[in-house]
DNA sequence: TCAAAACATGAATAGTGATTCATAATTCAT
DNA sequence: ATGAATTATGAATCACTATTCATGTTTTGA
């Protein structure tokens, strides 16, 4: 749940269904040459792996095209954002990017990865030291919520990973979702919350705390993360407690 | 809600906050021809609008377009369907594609129009009648799902609209969310549920629907259709329901 | 101080696929 | 029937941009 017990970072297995592009799940790319061609045909290294920076020069230079690429990619989604504005908003020239990523894919991908990670932390360090379920719930939405709404091109990124990375994509949801089930079925053990379907119930969660975030960031609502929280955890509270345990969720 | 009153069609006018693209919402295009530019330049008429066809022959074969478009799209993704594999699968030629739509940006909108139509309609059709608001609650998002699994398409569309046409899948969820206000806002009149920000509770409730219809769609969930509904449905009772009818929702 | 290693550059390459267009083939109204 | 509409065709255009590459420039280490 979004208030669990730390960063479960868990490596799911594929159970998926959808298309899944042709290769590593990377999606298009213009040049299909001599190398590309082989590498599709053969077992595929998904990239020859973007040779990490060995200076303090380069790794700035990377963190630059890195972040630059957040800012475009998330303004004006990945088709629309070019190598070229990327590299002109890092203040590089266009062929440095490819000396720090292996292609467009690729920054994506990266880009994908960190936000999770940043955001998982920034939950996990919320809700660090809660030891009432609804509590930490309630405390993983709120930094959930406010971390969205510091971060907005978090919620389109994310999204379009879905048609630019759908692995990652998978990966990424798969990983909350899994927090989330763990820390709804310890609670059902502990007899904190009625027992239920803990995957369902894991997704129905991450379905409101996703919602309401795009209400905000995509939808421009005019509604406070405070009203957010608390109109959510109160049918969050209700939904989910032990009967003899209702009101705000408190005996 | 998804069990509310009715297709509310509603007309919901832009509040949003989002970069909105260039134009009429339109993405990318090849050629920026003269008309092209034109159009951009001036107060810019979104589309030449594709003239309707006139004959029973020309309306099969743009439903034959329209329906190939939402295959080959559903499947791939916008980005890499291309005209050529949609008229393919359409079986007429390339050129014929451009008598019934003005630019693939066009079928696009014009599918997420659609879906949206037939979603509600289902809908609709299975709350038709069900006075009680929490049993039509559950009978729409019953129906929901079973729409969304009938159409693995629709998930994949209507996600990418927010990359290919954001005021069109603006429209899609604006007029989803208000449906379920209204309906929540009446329920909450009757006493049917407890009092509470209408706004809000739709939206985190369509949320709930939204990710179990993705839960088995697009992460292959084995979980059934039943299973999810009742979950959730146990869940909205209880984080809905008036406090002096609880249980199951009836009193 | 100097060669090697790391970085950086930006012009050139090259694949792609949306859109157009000059020509047919069909169908319709009279 | 038969000219006008309507619909169909598919090759050609052509803008666009990811990626490569031949050259510099800077930094590092000894």
């Amino acid at each position: 749940m979004l208030g669990g017990g730390g960063e479960t970072v868990s490596n799911p297995k594929e159970t998926g269904s959808r298309p899944e592009k042709g290769a590593a799940g990377s999606s298009r790319s213009r040049a299909k040459s001599a190398v590309a061609a082989q590498t599709a045909a053969a077992g595929r290294r998904p990239e020859p792996a973007a040779p990490k920076p060995k200076t303090a020069r380069g790794e700035a230079t990377r963190r630059a095209i890195l972040s630059a690429a957040e800012r475009v990619i998330g303004e004006q989604g990945f088709n629309e954002a070019s190598i070229g504005s990327i590299t002109r908003e890092a203040g590089v020239a266009q062929g440095t990017f490819y000396i720090y990523f292996a292609s467009k894919d690729d920054v994506f991908s990266e880009l994908v990865a960190d936000m999770g990670r940043m955001l998982r932390h920034a939950i996990s360090e919320a809700t660090a030291g809660i030891a009432d379920r609804l509590d930490a719930e309630r405390a993983g939405l709120h930094a959930f919520l406010t971390f969205v709404a510091a971060h907005p091109e978090l919620y389109r990124i994310v999204q379009e990973a879905q048609f630019v990375d759908h692995k990652a994509y998978l990966a990424y949801f798969r990983t909350f979702a899994e927090g989330y089930r763990e820390g709804l079925a310890l609670a059902a053990e502990n007899g904190d919350i009625r027992p239920g379907d803990a995957d369902i119930r894991a997704w129905a969660l991450m379905g409101i705390a996703r919602s309401l975030g795009e209400y905000s960031v995509v939808f421009g609502s005019a509604a406070s993360i405070d009203e957010m929280v608390d109109t959510a955890h109160e049918m969050i509270v209700h939904g989910l407690a032990a009967v003899s345990d209702r009101g705000d969720g408190h005996a």
